[in-house]
DNA sequence: TTTTCTATCAGCAAC
DNA sequence: TGATAGAAAA
């Protein structure tokens, strides 16, 4: 593209941001001011100036951003992108550990922990220390490792305590071969540091670096980019939208990178082009009541549109019908499609009574998020067969699968294995395989039998998946090797509705598995690569062809870079967002949970809907509802209220009625 | 010793 | 509602 072509297509602005490919950039990026636009503009004017493909890095933070900037760029520039990096910080990351690991003691088959296997592997490590099980809060522990590992808390005297399982959790990680999801970020820094030539040797690749969602990063992540970095790197944020703190974002990385390199550009992108005034309006409102932000002035051309309805639904049930009655209203009426909609809610457990009600009214959805795909159990079930048969030394995922589905190895012999793998330091497969060897063994013949039936299976499908094509294929006759199916059924004898729809999940596992295979930028399409894949993949993916056509239910957080022409914003109550257990932790979150409904505020383009509920059932309990403070924060003038028509108490109902009379009266 | 049954507990966001 | 830990049954 010329650069009067440029000119036309971009504000001036944006323009500005495209043509300055040389020295320090930070572009501060408002919401819905075309950030995606300009870095794929940015990336395709690179490569029309001549800058080859292998020197450009753009990081992001969801494979699904990754993969839509690529797309667009391709698109832009109609070229093979087959030497451009475009990636998530952690799939950068695992791409250095493949190549240099070992240099750090690791084999390069090493498995990718994510936090169920942490929280396992800190259970395990804790146990056998000693520790008693209400001193062994997993959850919280694991919490505690992740931000002493990203650097956003230090070891205190109140957690000194779990130092000695720190080391351990660390040393066992070791032992399996295995890594945590901060590891990827840390594990490269260290190498950076140890080894100065591995770091030149991408310093000296990517000369151009580009960093997106960057008020995002946390400490460890800047460590990273600013030792890649040398003098040409982008970064695009908004602070308003900084949301992960509790992942370690810092949104004072910012003013770090101001300070680190002194001569930065500095570009600001204020013109909105996705929302309504009025839904503009409604979001500034909102989030200057935040005091901790830089001021911008956000505007946008579209003028005022229609205003904000706030809806106040008796219970979530009442709130998921009026969801799908609008949504099939103004379906109807608008002709819209249903991938128009976007249904935010602040947890995921929150989506139950709205899925519900979409699968009463057979209004085709999708939940992203959460509980994501990769998290069910039978789909973790059969990934961990496969790391197992990748890396034998796998302790976590050996222990998942030594038993599932049963075959007679239980907690007794487990234990026996466990304390041969703890005097020799070795890991519980190479413990089964001596055992099994051994002369003289503590195990009963029929444990032994079934043991090495166990070392059979795996050492059989390990021949079979490492070797040839058709990974699809293999991975499908394993789970007829290994009987899943019964399995299912005789786990879920009292409901079979369950066992079918997890079966059916395994099936669409191993249909994704083919789409992977047959695609044919894959070029490498082992297991090895497709293990490594799969650890980063939380949400978004599968198919994007099967997202057409398809209401969109996801969290608020998920929904960061989205956009859709109606939201609704569901379960906006006290307590919800800001989340309670947010403020419990420091009330100073509020500024966070802020910018949390500000996010979702700035998803809408034409139309946004609030839902508050009077009353929500709460574990067993059915709990009153106090709406959001940040309703009030809304300007009144661009909202209009809706009161429920039923089951209105008396003292409510007068209320209302004197309400009405005064707006009447007026 | 392993499996099945029952009671109890806890539930925020994601690479 | 689901997952998990402990008790009873095979």
């Amino acid at each position: 593209m010329q650069i009067d072509e440029l000119k036309k297509e971009l504000n001036k602005e944006q323009f500005e941001a495209v043509t300055t490919l040389e020295g320090p950039l930070l572009i501060i990026a408002g919401a819905g001011s075309g950030k995606t636009r300009v870095i794929t503009y940015r990336i395709a004017h690179m490569l029309e100036s001549g800058i080859p493909q292998s020197q450009i890095l753009a990081l992001t933070f969801t494979n699904k951003a990754a993969k839509e900037m690529e797309e667009r760029v391709k698109a832009l520039t109609g070229k093979k992108l087959q030497n451009l990096t475009v990636s998530t910080f952690h799939a950068f990351g695992v791409k250095i550990l493949r190549q240099d690991i070992n240099r750090l003691g690791w084999r390069e088959n090493f498995s990718i922990y994510d936090d169920v296997d942490r929280n396992q592997l800190i259970k395990e490590t804790g146990k056998e220390l000693g520790f008693t099980a209400d001193a062994l809060d997993v959850f919280k522990i694991g919490n505690l490792f992740s931000n002493i590992k990203i650097g956003r808390w230090d070891w205190q005297s109140a957690n000194d305590m779990y130092k000695p399982l720190y080391e351990g959790y660390q040393e066992g990680l070791k032992l399996f071969n295995a890594v945590d999801f901060d590891d990827l970020i840390g594990l490269p820094i260290k190498l950076f540091h140890e080894h100065p030539d591995v770091l030149e040797k991408y310093r000296n690749r990517y000369k151009y670096i580009m960093v997106d969602e960057f008020q995002d990063t946390s400490l460890q992540q800047y460590e990273f980019m600013h030792l890649l970095a040398d003098k040409n790197v982008a970064v695009v944020g908004d602070d308003d939208q900084s949301i992960y703190s509790w992942r370690g974002a810092n949104y004072e990385n910012i003013l770090q990178f101001e300070k680190d390199f002194p001569d930065v550009k500095e570009i600001r992108l204020e013109q909105n082009y996705r929302s309504t005034e009025t839904i503009l309006a409604a979001a500034n409102g909102v989030i200057s009541h935040n005091t901790n932000r830089k001021d911008k002035s956000l505007w946008s051309g579209n003028g005022s549109g229609k205003p904000i309805e706030i809806y106040m639904p008796e219970n979530e049930a009442a709130e998921a019908d009026f969801i799908v009655e609008s949504i099939q209203g103004i379906a109807m009426n608008e002709k819209r499609k249903y991938d128009d909609f976007g249904v935010l809610i602040r947890a995921n457990t929150l989506s139950r009574a709205i899925e519900e009600a979409f699968l009463q009214s057979n209004i085709p959805y999708t939940m992203s998020g959460g509980t994501s795909f990769f998290q069910r159990k039978e789909i973790k079930d059969i990934i961990s067969y496969l790391r197992v048969i990748a890396n034998h030394d796998d302790d976590i995922n050996l222990l998942r699968i030594i038993n599932t589905p049963r075959r007679g190895i239980g907690r007794k012999t487990i234990e026996q294995i466990n304390e041969i793998a703890n005097s020799q330091g070795c890991s519980l497969w190479t413990s089964i395989t001596a055992l099994l060897s051994a002369q003289e063994s503590p195990l009963g013949e029929k444990t032994k039998q079934d043991l090495q039936d166990f070392v059979n299976l795996i050492t059989t499908q390990r021949a079979s998946l490492l070797g040839g094509k058709g990974l699809a294929k293999k991975v499908k006759a394993m789970v007829e090797e290994i009987n899943y199916w019964d399995y299912l059924i005789t786990e879920y004898q009292k409901n079979e509705k369950a066992a079918r729809f997890k079966f059916l999940n395994i099936e669409s596992l191993i249909n994704s598995i083919e789409t992977w295979e047959n695609n044919p930028d894959n070029f490498d399409s082992g297991l090895y690569a497709y293990l490594n894949r799969i650890t980063l993949l939380s949400r978004d993916d599968m198919e994007d062809a099967n997202l057409k056509g398809k209401v969109n239910l996801m969290t608020i957080h998920a929904s960061k870079g989205l956009e859709f022409p109606i939201v609704f914003i569901a379960g906006a109550e006290e307590g919800i967002i800001p989340h309670a257990r947010c403020l419990e932790e420091d009330p100073n979150n509020i500024e966070e949970e802020r910018r949390l409904f500000y996010v979702a505020i700035t998803r809408a383009q034409d139309k946004l809907f609030i839902s508050s509920c009077q009353k929500r059932r709460k574990m067993q309990n059915v709990v009153e509802c106090v709406p959001s403070p940040f309703l009030d924060e809304i300007p009144a003038n661009l909202v209009e209220y809706h009161q429920p028509e039923t089951e209105v108490s008396c003292d409510r109902a007068i209320e209302i009625l004197e309400m009405m009379k005064n707006k009447f009266t007026i």
